[in-house]
DNA sequence: TTGCTAATTCAACACCTGTTGAATAGTCTG
DNA sequence: CAGACTATTCAACAGGTGTTGAATTAGCAA
């Protein structure tokens, strides 16, 4: 019989990668501390994901649908309640965020580095334009128009600028790097991401209502 | 007659580093690429600053005082306007934000390098905690003692959190990624820092007056 | 068992890495 | 001019890099 207990020596290298990467990045991580981390040989990576540059995009599309469903759900499932006149932009923002919570909070280290790597590309001048778009932009393109109907009469680029907002404090969460933690001398933990979403959401959808005229 | 129109092999080396770390991260810039930029012998680079890593903490210390100065002088501007109350949060913010942008908009490409670089920094779990204390802590204490102060009431932890929110959405900003353009079809351009100021200033002064329960 | 195929390791390659010590050129002082 | 010191280059090192082809093992079907 197969032991089932540890993964699949192809999952364990993509666990291993995207640990490393997510802390490192791309070119700070060799295939030979991935493949040691994995317990396997450096062949393997290469036998099953091609080229390093195919390895990290692998690790990046892994997790990619399965978030982007649960975020789709529960967009979908505010507007479904709201009716009409469609949900808040306190609401918007929460089925944003909130989907990144509950994949943190899952005690699966997986997810976490995961969500770090994102932070990692989406702050990358380099890889940011690169790859981000191909998985997320269709997404995010939706929670902005939900966010314009929130906000009548508001400027397009105002609305931009609010999501770029948005954007840069939730990537510093996701990174992780405990500066925080260090500033308010223990008063808060940048690993406590539920106190993370909690602040984030009025504030960021306070700043929305000010730059485009809802108040 | 020494040429002073070019700057001193020295000083290439660093702008040559600063503009490359920025864009591709420590791991990702080799001493020849640097060297090779900056027209000049790899092992140059050691004769003046020693180890690679001694290069990296080089570049990111020659602008910070420059930097901490102005943002220094722009914080006691506006509170010596402001008189006993003290400055208002949107008067905080700005003195927070617009010396760099006055940097940025010098001519000069090694100041938007240097705040990119920073990004990079900032934003990395690795590097973050490990540099970004020792040369800006003791002024972003000050900032947001002041923040404290305009205020009354709020609770330290909430005050913490919303820093971490407007330091996010400044660390993408910096990192110049350019995804904002691409997601606005070209309504909004990253590299237009003074419209990335024009738009964060007011959101995230909403954002704390929300979060700690001033409005 | 015998095959067959996929998974995994082994061994090695050509190349690139940071770093160094010796050699050369440049600059200033007396 | 000689001398001294700094700045710069040259040449090379030991070790690490991604990648590959052949060899070995494991898993399963007939």
């Amino acid at each position: 019989m197969t032991n089932k207990n540890t993964p699949a020596k192809r999952d364990r290298i993509l666990d291993a990668a995207e640990a490393l990467f997510a802390e490192h990045g791309y070119d700070g991580v060799t295939l030979r501390r991935i493949a040691t981390r994995a317990g396997v040989d450096v062949a393997l990576a290469n036998y099953h994901f091609g080229k390093k540059l195919d390895l990290f995009q692998a690790v990046f599309d892994r997790r990619a649908q399965t978030l982007n469903e649960s975020r789709r759900d529960a967009l979908h499932a505010c507007q479904a309640i709201a009716g009409d006149e469609g949900p808040s932009v306190e609401q918007i923002i929460e089925a944003f965020l909130r989907p990144l919570e509950l994949a943190q909070e899952t005690g699966d280290e997986g997810w976490r580095h995961y969500l770090a790597l994102i932070a990692y590309i989406n702050n990358s001048p380099y890889w940011g334009p690169r790859m981000m778009s191909q998985l997320f932009d269709e997404l995010v393109q939706e929670f902005i128009q939900a966010l314009r109907k929130a906000l009548p009469g508001a400027r397009d680029e105002d609305v931009y600028w609010c999501y770029h907002n948005l954007s840069g404090a939730l990537t510093l969460t996701l990174a992780n790097t405990g500066r925080i933690d260090k500033l308010s001398r223990g008063k808060c933990l940048s690993a406590d991401f539920q106190a993370a979403y909690d602040h984030m959401i009025p504030f960021t959808a306070a700043g929305f209502r000010r730059v485009c005229g809802q108040e």
